[in-house]
DNA sequence: CTTAATTTGTACGTATGTATT
DNA sequence: CAATACATACGTACAAATTAA
């Protein structure tokens, strides 16, 4: 028999939507300038009201993949009207390949700690002395120490004087521990060698000390490749 | 006189509900975990209806800033359920400051650069080169070059082998002509000094091209950051 | 220039499933 | 179990802007 797919209860209607006008836009059946067919039609021709559609071009909108002026009708935008950025495009199936999110995380992260050995005042150099010591009474006390970790990380970036090292490093955090938990992986970042991490770690933060630029680039940079490699999603 | 502000008719109701949510909750007013009014009761305390309610919870569900639970309300979502990455966050007033924009890409163009020379293939090296010929016809015909200039930077971002940092690099760059173009600065980018530009281009090239990960590193850096005092923009 | 048709923007009403009390 | 509150979804209606006749 066959012959309904009352949509998945799970996914919203407005999600469902939202992903395959995207995706017809990420393959290029949609081109910049392109209009999308009138809401009421985009309605009938999904089996939804106009109420879900009107969510799911509201989402594009905020996201400047599509641009509607009133009378007109809504038209897709060019790439560099981008106003977010998604390391999962809203359309895209397949998931982001970890070890190129590790290879970004590396270069924002180790640009971090080279600002922050230049730009570090006495009150980044607290923060960061505070946040190594927390790791240590973490692992002595048996924990994991995880969000003591991502304290010393986040305490170096807000030393690098840039806002933005922060927000973006936070987001690619944040982000790598999704996918860590999708690919089941053991999401444990301090798994298996924590005198290794910490030993890492004092060496970045001992080049932020002595305001070694080009040490904290590095010793980051080593750090983020070793934890890649921790999780087996090295080059 | 002053007196009224009957809502700009430029800005739609649903971008100014957005953004007043966003703003709320980015400025702690709304902790995560916290619950929203409810639907019709923000459409009665906004003044607007529920359908434009609705669009903006939609929005910053899509943005992973709140999620709901049918029956249950909308909540404020933890910061680690980020989906999407923006430079100047929904509620902000504030544009970003154009030097952290450079600084960000200055480290992932770097990067870029490094892994370039460490793995461009053929196809690659014919690209790069194309790119900067491309560039050199441009100016000698008098041309500003700006789409040249872009696609060499695509081509060395592609040559990378990381997808992540194409389309990073790509939302960074249209981000920041955008913000150039707010600013008023004189947007083209080669504008002044196309011979230096140009010499720029030729150091991290041939560094791709004879395989040396550091010196294309060092080489791009030094472009993306003589690019920014180009502008003015510098440190 | 005026008129009419189309389309988005906004508002309101209703029904239903779900969660909470 | 029952009642209430809420998100989800659909439908209708009108205003405002655009476009074409």
């Amino acid at each position: 028999m066959e012959g309904f797919t009352p949509l998945r209860p799970s996914a919203k209607l407005a999600d469902e939507v939202t992903s395959a006008l995207a995706a017809r836009i990420a393959s290029g059946e949609l081109m910049p300038g392109d209009r999308l067919p009138a809401e009421k039609e985009l309605g009938v021709s999904l089996g939804v009201s106009r109420s879900v559609v009107r969510e799911a071009i509201s989402r594009l909108k905020h996201d400047g993949l599509v641009e509607t002026r009133q009378g007109a009708g809504a038209f897709v935008a060019g790439p560099q009207s981008a106003k977010s950025f998604r390391l999962q495009p809203t359309g895209a199936d397949v998931a982001p390949d970890l070890a190129h999110i590790f290879e970004l995380r590396c270069e924002v992260e180790a640009g971090a700690a080279a600002f922050a050995a230049e730009r570090r005042d006495a009150a980044d150099l607290v923060q960061i002395e505070a946040a190594l010591t927390a790791i240590q009474l973490a692992m002595e006390a048996g924990r994991d120490g995880v969000a003591e970790d991502k304290a010393l990380h986040v305490a170096i970036a807000a030393a690098s004087g840039n806002p933005a090292f922060v927000r973006f490093l936070d987001f690619l955090a944040n982000q790598l521990e999704e996918a860590i938990r999708a690919a089941r992986l053991n999401s444990l970042k301090v798994a298996g060698r924590p005198m290794a991490v910490q030993r890492e770690h004092r060496r970045v933060v001992e080049a932020i000390q002595a305001g070694d630029s080009a040490a904290a680039r590095t010793a980051m940079a080593a750090h983020i490749r070793a934890a890649a490699q921790r999780l087996g999603v090295a080059r």
